[in-house]
DNA sequence: GTCTATAGCGGGATAGAC
DNA sequence: GTCTATCCCGCTATAGAC
């Protein structure tokens, strides 16, 4: 493969990236990505064989790189309190890059959970790594700074809190009838609800 | 019409209720509901001209009982914090009856904003109950039970906490290994950690 | 590596017999 | 009101020329 191929794949591949997570166009068809990315709808089928496969691997990267940014904080060895802020940062600057990744990511899950259930299911040692960020969540409960309540709740709400506004927005724009700076202003200010709405000790 | 004709249109309507909500098919086929209904697929169409037609029905019919239960509580002169524990009940309770709506609203008003608008844009005098009861939050706050912050958070918070967890239920199910015992477990505990969530005084 | 042409299928919808 | 037969379209995918 020569320089002038690997770029017309890749043009492809940023173009169905930018359909799928950008622009919410997830039932874009083989030919809406061909007139986007300006070529021929065959190109596509030479390059990743079928429409299905580049989907797949669109969703997978986007999936893996989330997932890795956040485990890499996750695991990291700061406080528990800025580990928090961390996460926040991390998962919002990604979805402001991906803002329909989290719809994608449910609406995949929901068509056919079976398929994608390596990317989500723990990895090796993972469940261990997962047990380290729950027996921090506990300590964090002991010392009172957090209510009490089972850690998988806490998690929960955690992401409950983070990824909701995003898969909800279509509906927050009509309801409250914002246009977009309103909806990202929103947003920015939610980096210090959710802080807010975690800990106990409220203020911030 | 007689009695028959209804029966088999009831049949077909619920059947599609069904297959959406319940057992979140949400792509489900013209031939994939006349089957589950065991019925002639021309007969779908006899009775509401189209597919899209069919499904238009079953969304704002959910979505309009919902939202109708939801406004009845959030309205109603209970106080704040019993306010809240019905509110949950209510969408628990039609959330445990249609467990992909949640996911279907979604999907829907990310697919196609524009289309179900008047579900969501408020109604005529809706707007001030919206602010009445956005007025009671403020309220709550200065009384101290609730953390600062505009009622929009509080309210984001308040639906974030409820809904995430449906609609992300297949990536929780891989992500901790649940099955449907254990899922539906954390979600009845989940009604005390969403109240212990929203309010400062963190008993229950 | 890129194009044109075409095959093939799955799905929605309708006509018309019963 | 219910069925069979058929039409039509959009989309994926591939063969084959350049």
């Amino acid at each position: 493969m020569g320089v002038k191929d690997s770029k017309t794949e890749q043009l492809i591949k940023d173009t169905a990236k930018r359909l799928f997570l950008t622009e919410g166009r997830m039932l874009a068809t083989t030919q809406d990505i061909a007139d986007a990315a300006g070529v021929n709808r065959t190109l596509l089928h030479y390059y990743f064989r079928s429409r299905d496969v580049l989907f797949d691997l669109v969703f997978k990267e986007a999936l893996r790189e989330l997932r890795e940014r956040i485990q890499s904080v996750m695991l990291s060895t700061a406080p528990f309190r800025e580990k928090i802020e961390n996460l926040i940062n991390v998962f919002f600057e990604e979805l402001i890059k991906s803002p329909y990744l989290e719809t994608f990511i449910v609406l995949q899950m929901n068509q056919d959970p079976g398929k994608y259930e390596e990317l989500f299911r723990t990895l090796p040692g993972g469940e261990q790594k997962m047990k380290i960020f729950f027996k921090e969540i506990q300590a964090e409960m002991d010392k009172g700074t957090i209510p009490e309540m089972k850690p998988i709740h806490f998690f929960m709400n955690f992401f409950s809190l983070m990824a909701y506004p995003f898969v909800a927005r279509p509906i927050y724009e009509k309801m409250f009838d914002l246009n977009d700076a309103a909806f990202k202003k929103l947003v920015r200010e939610r980096k210090k609800v959710i802080l807010l709405s975690l800990f106990k000790n409220h203020e911030v």
